[in-house]
DNA sequence: AAAAAATAAATTGTGTACAATCAAACATTA
DNA sequence: TAATGTTTGATTGTACACAATTTATTTTTT
């Protein structure tokens, strides 16, 4: 006779998933920490870190295609980009041919932190501890959650 | 004659790991909000559902125990409860033992939101799309990296 | 037991996140 | 071109997240 899942077949998919989305947000913000003290000295906060990722690779860009590329909106970016405006990293401005956008451009002191960040990416990877063959498992599963998800 | 790895292969690293630790932050982000939209008819975040998920299970913890197992602090978890407490979801109050802890008891209305969040982790499943082999792949890897930065 | 050390929450201050709303500028079309 | 609709940021309000400090309590040492 047909029957539905035995409890606990199903209790262990629950209980799979609620070990699932947990770690995600536990590892997330256990990486946000493992940053936090190579981030310091140049007094960057992790979000400001992946600004600076894209300002470094970029030039300028404008809000709206950082907010596109962080998957983050003006209500996050906006105090965000002041903040590091006050600090004389970045100017903000008004496009001319469009009024509606602005434009984040990096500025000398900003880009002077490139060279001092550049040995962040190798010292986190040692934090991880995990083969080239993890990551590149990971990588592939995280991709295709954020296309999910996005 | 000995070299270091070339700037190809040294930037192919770098660049995956700029591609890792984003992912991680961004899926975490993605899934909260996945969770918004069920948890939201139960006037819940999903940090709350978090410490529900803890209390349906164990009844009552201190708030020393609800940190350590979601790895957040008094500074984070004292107004979240709090807030808790004003919906009558559950009570605050020391151990007489031992004036210092603070035990967390579910109240009445928070036992019965047990019952109509019973099919959110199975709705969280269906968003993922992901097969229970990914599923436990991704948890072995997401497991290791915990222990790594815990 | 009195002093010192350790523990558990709470508090304070800063910095995200994000939903909802608003305002200005631009584009479209009737 | 005037009205309508869309786009882009900024603003507002709520809720985390966490470092650093403080307070109350308990434990350990002397």
């Amino acid at each position: 006779m047909a029957t539905s899942p035995t409890p606990s077949a199903k209790n262990s998919l629950l209980k799979l998933e609620s070990q699932l989305c947990f770690p995600f947000y536990a590892v997330s913000r256990l990486l946000t920490k493992a940053y936090q003290p190579l981030l310091q000295v140049l007094d960057l906060t992790y979000p400001q870190y992946l600004v600076f990722l894209l300002l470094w690779e970029h030039g300028q860009l404008t809000v709206k295609e950082l907010g596109e590329k962080l998957l983050l909106d003006s209500g996050t970016l906006t105090p965000l980009l002041k903040r590091m405006e006050q600090k004389k990293w970045l100017s903000r401005r008004r496009d001319p041919r469009d009024e509606r956008s602005v434009i984040i451009e990096l500025l000398p002191a900003g880009r002077a932190l490139e060279a001092q960040a550049g040995p962040i990416p190798e010292r986190m990877l040692a934090k991880m501890q995990m083969s080239e063959a993890e990551i590149l498992s990971l990588r592939t599963h995280l991709t295709h959650l954020l296309t999910q998800l996005t």
